[in-house]
DNA sequence: TGTACATCAGTGAACGCGCGTTCACTGATGTAC
DNA sequence: TGTACATCAGTGAACGCGCGTTCACTGATGTAC
């Protein structure tokens, strides 16, 4: 229930679909330092005891919004990965989708990338949603391998390289730096972004040999 | 002040720098949600108004603690890059010697990637010393590319994908994935940290044709 | 279909807590003469 | 060298606040018969 709005009846009906997404909300208007419990029960309207039939916890709250987010983020790999023609052009199209979900929803990055809040320790769940969504990432590195344009051998070096690439760049561009960076170099995130992959592409395509594009 | 030692006289002496290392303890031992004004106080042995003689606000504190992070990172990676016989040997050190800079103060990493708690558009500071240490990556590539290791062109896209990349490495391990990660794979962080900086080595050492060494 | 009753999902008052910050104060230090 | 005094850097009590969580409660819903 948006802000303003008012309930006709005693029950709400959704209300834990409701908390998770005046949680997001509210981290995207006012940052994590504003979410409390008490304070997402009176965005959703609703009194301070209410969320404990849907959570255990403060915890609790923002691991069911983690899970979220790697399971979204997921599909937006699984996709973007489909559409590329080759699996060279999928790790490019990898990064930048996992960059433009989380400029889409920087909410759930912030928990995602702040585990000391979700405790993930006492939630497991995480973990597997997580692995799921690299699991995308080692297959297409494999498939690479197969077309010739990444270094045979195991493919977890590889596959960590970009996770964590990935997971830089959204780390620094929602944080801010990025943009402070590209600003005194005269650019902006999303060319250099593309910059990146391109780059990336150059080097993995070099290393057997093959001429990198004109247009680089 | 360590916890349990008294002082003699009413005035301190240093505390400013005192408060500054309690702070980096506290959230060594317990965690960047520990850290309060009054708990850091509480911890350096003195009022909860004594802070204020010495730091504007909590955040005041923080950015102080970051902008020191940033110096002492700076000077590591100067050192790591004096070391390294080449240009291209000086990007694995670099990326290296930022995350062993990370692993042994977690605490400044916590604070230099969580810029919300330090509030950097009140203290542009931070910025300065930021780019500081940017600039020995920026300098490294170019030399690299004078050196025939780094593609031609500008330098800022290689520099910011090392800069993603390595704090990719730092966020994963402090938080957690990484290490969860390589139980799966059965290796370790150290072992992956060694193979990515190799990895890329082995990439840019391969786009002009230079070939990589057997041993990777 | 109607009724009794169990269960679910809300309310709102209350608790104790630690927080940031302020303030009048005081002991220690430094300086002018 | 001694003394008066300004300034510095502490103390500790106090303020109001929002928080997490609990609890007795009650309205709404679902189910058995």
């Amino acid at each position: 229930m948006a802000v303003g709005e008012t309930r006709t009846s005693y029950h709400h009906g959704a209300l834990r679909e409701e908390l998770l997404s005046a949680c997001v909300a509210l981290i995207d208007s006012e940052g994590i330092g504003a979410v409390s419990l008490r304070r997402v029960a009176r965005e959703a309207g609703v009194s301070p005891g209410a969320p404990y039939h849907h959570f255990a916890d403060r915890s609790a709250l923002l691991m069911a919004i983690s899970v979220q987010g790697y399971e979204l983020l997921g599909q937006r790999l699984q996709a973007a990965r489909a559409q590329a023609p080759t699996a060279l052009r999928s790790l490019s199209e990898l990064i930048k989708a996992y960059v433009e979900f989380a400029r889409e929803h920087p909410a759930y990055l912030q928990v995602m990338l702040r585990p000391e809040l979700s405790r993930p320790e006492d939630h497991p769940q995480e973990a597997m949603a997580g692995e799921a969504a690299l699991g995308v990432l080692t297959e297409t590195v494999e498939e690479c391998q197969r077309e010739g344009t990444a270094p045979p051998g195991p493919s977890g070096p590889l596959a960590a390289m970009i996770w964590a690439l990935a997971t830089g760049i959204v780390a620094l561009w929602l944080d801010g730096p990025l943009e402070a960076r590209c600003e005194s170099l005269g650019t902006t995130p999303e060319i250099l972004v593309t910059q990146i992959t391109a780059l990336l592409e150059q080097l993995l395509a070099g290393h057997t040999g093959t001429r990198a594009p004109d247009w680089l």
